[in-house]
RNA sequence: GAGAAUGUAGCUCAGUCGGUAGAGCAGCGGCCUUUUAAGCCGUUGGUUGCGGGUUCGAUUCCCGCCAUUCUCACCA
């Protein structure tokens, strides 16, 4: 497994000879891990700068990684690769002297070198720069898989998902593509801060590690303080931290941090995965569905360009104002009947119509009819589009309706059949809240493992009085899937969770 | 959690209807001073995912395990 700890004798060809090369070198006088290396240029800027570059015969220094060697006996064409490209460079016996062209010899592919030098074409056209001098800049003692390309046709490319994931550094390194998808994330974390910034939310941080979790519907992860000797919980959710701080007196509060929940993976969830989550005072849901179209078209224009996102093959225009339905309407049409006066056994017959398999009797109302809407409208919601107002037995810390009984203030954002945030005019009535925990309670004795914790501490807060208040969560992973068209939450995770 | 598929050289893959494995790239040696999937000649490299079983003999057949991928379930 960990080669560096094998006898010298046992390592495997490919690894022996990498480091013969190595001593090899440190007996020629080369240190195979100097401490810098002074660059004038990356390859990009090199190659953007060319016209001007070859008129002025100006030396360039670049850096990186060496990802390909074509060595014709006294002269070799490379290539180097830095964080901005890859540039061509050419070494010459004549040019760099005998000595120097059997050091370079000695490097692999995969080898970081720093070289400098003028820049020409060849005579196929390629930006190269024609080495006068180089220097090696770090030993790479491990085999790198070798991609090749000819004509935009990838050979042996690097794909095996499992090695991608766990080695994520060699995915970086050879499928450039890879590293476009983080660049764009890190892109929109920037708009996302830019952003709030403008619309006036302070960015706080509220803990992780949490003596109870709560502000989802979710099995948390457990942990132990050793010296407090006490379960701790990670965070499902920033909710009821960030509440209190509005109770605090902050106007707007937002935090873009990591959630964790213990439940399956698929291509859709992470065990750990970034959330975006905001509260504002003295506004309603109707202020966070303006809020997420906003975010939404501005992130589009930042990142891509354009308000129209190809996800899937599929075209997303993202032109507000979005659609907005109710919940019920969607799905009352959908099974064509008032759901809201259908008994229990009813919308379980309803839900087993739909191909649902679930045991009714352990299976609230309300987790009824949001199961019978995952199954008949979910996938049929393109998008962008707001589902709004849901049944109260659902949401306990959402406010209830201000005209419709049995309802809450609440509404889903779906893109591409799928839920990416989440949002409400927030409970603020300590009472009501109490009552709404005291529901949960009864579902966690009836088996409902998901079912919301009671928090004496937030309902405290709560009696010193919370102003009315909107909430908005949103799945910036998802959002990101989205952005990138990348299909699998891995692929816009680093580090995905792995068994 | 269930089902299906997959796991062979550093990478991408082939193959063996049971007789201990091949190719391309990479590597190593040779030729080659504008190549670009460089080319030509030669060549090294494998506990066939792990553990059992059947068999004279298993990489191949059987069982178990591990991992990955896909589908379903779970998960607002």
């Amino acid at each position: 497994m960990n080669s560096n700890q094998q006898p010298e004798q046992d390592l495997p060809d490919l690894l022996q000879i990498r480091r013969e090369k190595l001593e090899r070198l440190q007996e020629l006088g080369v240190n195979p891990f100097p401490y810098n290396y002074k660059r004038t240029h990356t390859a990009k800027q090199a190659i953007d700068r060319f016209d001007e570059l070859e008129k002025s015969e100006e030396t360039v220094a670049i850096a990186g990684r060496i990802m390909a060697i074509r060595l014709m006996g006294k002269s070799c064409f490379a290539h180097l690769q830095d964080a901005s490209g890859r540039l061509q460079f050419y070494v010459k016996k004549d040019v760099v002297g005998e000595d120097k062209y059997d050091i370079f010899k000695l490097f692999d592919i995969g080898d970081h070198i720093g070289l400098s030098g003028p820049l020409f074409r060849t005579r196929t056209g390629e930006i190269t720069v024609r080495a006068e001098s180089f220097e090696l800049l770090s030993k790479s003692l491990h085999p790198l898989p070798i991609v090749k390309e000819k004509d935009g046709q990838t050979f042996d490319a690097f794909a095996d998902k499992e090695a991608r994931y766990r080695q994520r550094y060699l995915d970086l390194v050879v499928n450039p593509e890879v590293r476009r998808v983080f660049e764009m994330r890190a892109k929109m974390v920037q708009v996302v801060h830019q952003f709030m910034n403008e619309w006036k939310f302070l960015d706080v941080e509220t803990p992780i590690l949490q003596p109870l979790y709560g502000g989802a519907a979710a099995e948390p992860f457990t942990t132990h303080h050793n010296v407090m000797e006490k379960e701790l919980y990670l965070r499902i959710a920033d909710e009821l931290y960030l509440k209190r701080l509005i109770i605090g007196g902050w106007d707007r509060v937002y935090e873009m941090g990591k959630d964790f929940r213990n439940e399956g993976m698929d291509r859709t969830h992470n065990p750990e995965f970034t959330m975006l989550e905001l509260y504002a005072a003295y506004e309603d849901y109707n202020f966070c569905m303006d809020l997420t179209e906003a975010l939404v078209v501005k992130l589009a224009e930042e990142v891509t360009g354009s308000l129209k996102i190809i996800y899937e093959d599929k075209q997303y225009d993202l032109s507000p104002p979005w659609q907005r339905h109710r919940f019920f309407d969607l799905l009352n049409e959908a099974v064509g009947g008032d759901v809201q006066q259908m008994p229990d056994r009813e919308i379980a017959a309803e839900c087993q119509k739909a191909g649902l398999k679930l045991d009714a009797a352990k299976t609230g109302r309300g987790k009824l009819m949001d199961k019978l809407f995952g199954a008949v409208v979910e996938p049929n919601l393109g998008g962008p589009c707001f589902v709004l107002d849901y049944p109260v037995e659902l949401s306990p810390l959402a406010k209830k309706h201000r005209t419709d009984e049995g309802l809450v203030e609440r509404f889903e954002g779906f893109w591409a059949g799928r839920e990416f945030c989440n949002s409400f005019s927030e409970l603020n009535d300590p009472l009501d809240q109490r009552a709404r925990f005291e529901d949960q309670a009864k579902l966690r004795e009836a088996g409902d493992e998901e079912s919301h914790p009671i928090d004496e501490d937030f309902l405290r807060a709560l009696e010193i009085g919370m102003p009315p208040t909107a909430g908005l969560g949103i799945g910036f992973d998802r959002l990101v899937m989205f952005f990138t068209d990348q299909h699998s939450i891995r692929d816009v995770i680093l580090f995905p969770q792995m068994r």
